[in-house]
This record gives structure tokens, sequence and C-alpha cells, in this order.
DNA sequence: AAGCCGGGGTC
DNA sequence: GACCCAGGCTT
């Protein structure tokens, strides 16, 4: 008899969401919402995952897409390596024919780790792997009691054996979405209901008071700020933008030309910098505005302070060495990061005033 | 083992 | 401002 196991599923069975991706075993739909879940809520996913199935309803058609419509549907949900993933991942998948059916295999696919892998071999197959994800972390440290922390090596190892310990491995696909039901809904970060909870009775950290510290990590990311200006720079009916390439941020996004400064730049500095002199040439300039002040876009681990400036230039046909001439009507299809396309938006707004 | 990689919500 | 979210990859 497992009190844990049975408390969980009883709970789940009276609590759980109503989602798209529980009403299949198809191992394709499960994949995709697992990568789109991935440091992602489900309120948060929940569109991404339907207009990704409208797309790409299967894995042919996921294969034989282009990078760009595949990054172009994961525009603005963030941690773009994944959706590079999911498409390497993909073209893998139909090379080979089928869906992967063993653990191992599944857990091979670019993008699957073991909380993935887990998760699929366990919704779609009803296989015994415990999925171990911050839900888990938090249920299984609050109840345990377990005061390892959640980001170390030992941590880690410690908490999968005992996420393995405590599934109900002759319903694995039940189990596993119970616990992180629970942990979503009952058991939540911050002041969570214990008055009301069906372990409360037996949860260690509830009778040593340390509900509200467990599960702890042993170090937090350092944030950096970084200054960016964009230069929207705009030769009669065309504008120019630039793909982002390896080793930062927004890789494969697309972006306005862009000068990255080690300090902030002050709007009427701009025009001293030497890049920016260097984009422009000696091209004569109609037309000079700042379209947005400093606006800062926080990200986990930096923050951006960018402004963004339009040029016009005097030549029509102009050409930047470096970057893709294209029309302006155009840009909305090119996919951007969450700050571009919010310039975009100040770009569409008729009446600007400087 | 530590750092990198987004964006949004909550308190 | 600090923390968290159906984490994984690179170095």
């Amino acid at each position: 008899m497992n009190l844990f196991a049975t408390t969980i599923i009883d709970w789940y069975k009276e609590n759980k969401r109503d989602l798209p991706w529980r009403d299949t075993k198809d191992p394709y739909k499960i994949w995709i919402s697992e990568i789109i879940l991935q440091q992602t809520r489900v309120v948060q996913g929940y569109d991404y995952y339907c207009r990704f199935m409208e797309h790409f309803p299967d894995v042919e058609t996921l294969a034989k897409a282009s990078e760009d419509e595949v990054m172009k549907c994961w525009q603005g949900l963030g941690y773009y390596s994944r959706a590079r993933n999911l498409h390497e991942a993909a073209r893998t998948i139909a090379e080979k024919g089928a869906f992967p059916v063993r653990y191992e295999d599944v857990r091979a696919l670019k993008g699957v780790g073991d909380y993935t892998a887990a998760a699929i071999c366990s919704f779609a197959y009803d296989m015994p792997y415990a999925v171990v994800d911050g839900n888990v972390y938090r249920v299984l440290s609050r109840w345990l009691g377990v005061e390892e922390p959640i980001d170390t090596g030992a941590g880690k190892k410690l908490y999968a054996s005992l996420a393995d310990e405590m599934m109900d491995k002759s319903r694995p696909a039940l189990y596993n979405q119970a616990i992180m039901d629970f942990g979503a809904l009952q058991c939540v970060p911050s002041s969570p209901s214990c008055l009301f909870c069906p372990l409360s009775d037996s949860c260690v950290a509830l009778q040593k008071n340390l509900v509200d510290k467990l599960p702890w990590k042993a170090r937090k990311t350092k944030v950096l700020d970084r200054y960016f200006s964009y230069i929207y720079v705009r030769a009669g009916v065309h504008t120019f933008i630039k793909r982002r390439e390896a080793g930062d941020i927004w890789q494969n996004l697309y972006e306005f030309p862009l000068i990255e400064t080690e300090q902030e730049v002050g709007e009427e500095e701009i025009f001293s910098l030497p890049a920016f002199r260097e984009l422009v040439g000696n091209r004569s300039i109609r037309m000079f505005r700042v379209v947005s002040p400093e606006v800062k876009h926080v990200l986990s681990h930096r923050v951006i302070h960018a402004r963004c400036y339009e040029v016009e230039l005097e030549e029509e046909d102009a050409v930047l060495s470096g970057f893709q001439r294209v029309l302006i009507d155009d840009l909305h299809k090119f996919p951007v990061s969450r700050l571009i396309s919010r310039f975009f938006s100040l770009l569409l707004k008729p009446n600007y005033k400087k």
C-alpha cells in the first residue's frame, strides 16, 4: 500500500486540469507539448501548442518545414534552442520512419533530457519512468522533508532516486500526471493551502515548519546588463535586417542593425558612434527620429537596456552590406524576439510623435 | 559542476 | 526585486 501515490492519484481524479495533450497517446503530440512546457507554465504554452498542432499536425510536416517557419511559430515563447532542437529531432524521426519506442531512443532525441524522456515514455507508452520536474522537486522535498538543494549533482541524483521509489509503477501515466498537477495546483511554491491538503497529516515540512523554505537552490543566476541600440534604416519601401548567429541570445531570430555598447548611449550620442557611421556610411540622411526611448527587456540572466532609432536614407535603392534588404510590409513574416516585435508595433503606430 | 538560454506570472 | 515555471545543452 502506497499512501503517497494513492492519495495523489485520488486527489488528481477530483482536481485534474483538462488539457488537450492529455486526450491522446500519440507520442508526437505528447513530445511537442513536453518541449513547449519546458520551463514554461501551462497557461503560457497552451495557445502555442494549439497553433503548433495546426501548423505541424504530424512529424513529417514538421520535418519538411523550414527553420524560419518553425521559429515563427515559436516566436515569443523563449528558449529558442527548444525550437531548433525540435526541428532537428523531427528530421531524425522522419528519417527513421517512426517515433522511437524505447526509452533510450527517445532520450537520444535532440532536446529530450531525463524529464522529457520519462514524460513521453510514461504518457504515451505507460512505461514506469518517474518524471522529475519543478513540481516533483517541490512535492517530494516538502512531503519527505528533504533539505538537500535541488540544483546540485548530488541533489538531482537523490531526487531522481526518490521519485523512482515513490512512483506507483502499476500506473505510470496516471501517477506522473497526478504528481505534477498536485504540485502545480495544490503544493504551490508560495503560501500553499496546507489546511486543505490531503497529505498534510504526513507532510514532514509541515510538521517542521519548513514548507516555505523547501525546496531550495544552492546558487542563484547572476544577471548582467547589456546595452542595445537598434537602427531601423528605411530606404524607400525597404529596410534592413539580419539573422542573429550562434553563441548568443536569440540565435536564428531576425533583428534590425544592432549596435551593442559597454555603457548606456544617450539619444544624442548615437550619431557620434563609429559603428553608426560605419552602418550609414556617407549616405545622406533625410530623417532621423527616436522610435523608442530606453526600454528594459528582462531575461532570466540579462537585463537589456534597448533603444530604437529610425533613419531614413535619401538613396531609395541603398544596399547595406551584411544585411538583408526586405520590404517593410514583409517584416512581420520574420521570426523575431519579443523585444523586436515590440519595436514593430511601435513602428506601426500612426502619428508617432517625436 | 557551472554557465547559458526567454518570457511571463506571482508575491 | 526575488522567485518560479511539465529543462536541456555546452563548456
